[in-house]
DNA sequence: TGGGATTTGTTCGTATGTATT
DNA sequence: GAATACATACGAACAAATCCC
């Protein structure tokens, strides 16, 4: 059941899902091998994550947040990243450090592909930093904001907006090794005050509706063990 | 659904129910007066929010949070509530103030009563200071840690230890009518910290077991509209 | 160790509510 | 505006795992 969670939530971060589109307990349990009761479980643990909007009777559907709320999930996010960076800085690990250098060279790689590809990583990097906190509380609420923030930036982010992000994320983890933490803090408010205020422009795109071709590229990776 | 969670987590704050107490589906849902099926999508919810333990194939119980995860969420409560604090100093309309000093008043009025309501009480002021920012997301997810502190507090604090609070909460709202922004957010840091400060000594109190009695009170405000 | 009672995991059928023609 | 098709809500029932004596 997680397996479809996390499919889910990768395509609606890679912007395979967007905001509105409909998520029928039928269709996605056929699409992914299970039962509506599985599907059922996977549509509930996601509304409560805010990704999906889950009306009585009604079919579920991507959650769509508004202006405000955008706004809002933004300045909590920027509030819990800064408490990990005070974590974090000065006690990385080598290990670590290079684990988060990995994963930039890989946002770095990823620059001319596709931008799907780019959102994920870029948003796995965050992750990865609040994880390295080692605290659960942390790191459960930072992958929900972080999560919500792609979905967000999906409905209100113009295209290609985030190329400049990953020299910031080397600076910010320049920053952490340097151990300056009010310096890593300002990075890292600053850096997601730029993400945030490409929250601007509402592109709109008209977009395909098929759930089943949607979805294909996210059903063999929720059988097996996707990342 | 939404009225037996309710009830759940007022349970749990109030210690009715403590760290470790069973939750059958079947028990449950008789008490209640609903299938099992709605306990369980209740007990699922209640999961999602760190309340109760969820493990396959075994019964559910009340969370029992490690002393680190302890640690972990008042760190972020801490963090969080500064927020709130910081969107909230110099804003507050004449009706918010005065909300605000009536539930301090009937904290006052309950320090020689039953701590369960003292608790209950405290608990809910942090809950209204977060509704009054406005934010959905900040109100969401200070309330999942309020509750989850005053899960933490029934297992390692020592009891009759939240009596000092009241006047820190007196000072709080002051200072944020006087809007004093980095004295207010010193001043519920401090407080905060005060309150992890008792998660000290720890008790074990041994206790009755019996679900049946325990939730004999909280059926009603479930079938009704709880507060 | 073993076996019965209990409890969960899951599916499927029916009823109810919603969208569409 | 009514009827049909569709999707969800809920509950009963069965199988598998666990607990307890």
């Amino acid at each position: 059941m997680g397996a479809i969670c996390q499919a889910l939530r990768r395509a609606i971060v890679e912007r395979a899902l967007a905001p509105g589109d409909r998520l029928p307990e039928d269709a996605l349990g056929e699409r992914f091998g299970v039962s509506r009761t599985i599907a059922r479980q996977a549509l509930g643990r996601l509304a409560g994550e805010g990704l999906v909007d889950l009306r009585r009777n009604r079919i579920a559907v991507v959650a769509t947040p508004s202006w405000e709320d955008a706004h809002d999930t933004f300045d909590v996010r920027i509030g819990l990243e800064r408490l990990v960076v005070r974590r974090l800085a000065g006690r990385l690990s080598a290990e670590q450090r290079q684990t988060l250098l990995d994963q930039i060279a890989r946002e770095e790689a990823a620059r001319n592909g596709p931008e799907a590809v780019s959102i994920r990583l870029a948003t796995e990097f965050h992750l990865m930093l609040a994880g390295m906190t080692g605290s659960a509380v942390l790191t459960r609420y930072v992958a929900e904001l972080g999560y919500r923030c792609a979905l967000i930036l999906s409905l209100y982010s113009r295209p290609h907006s985030s190329d400049c992000a990953v020299s910031e994320h080397r600076d910010i983890v320049a920053a952490l090794v340097e151990g300056d933490i009010e310096h890593a803090c300002a990075l890292m408010g600053h850096h997601l005050d730029a993400v945030a205020e490409r929250a601007r422009i509402v592109p709109q795109t008209p977009r395909e509706r098929d759930l089943g071709r949607l979805l294909a590229p996210y059903v063999e990776s929720a059988s097996g063990g996707g990342a």
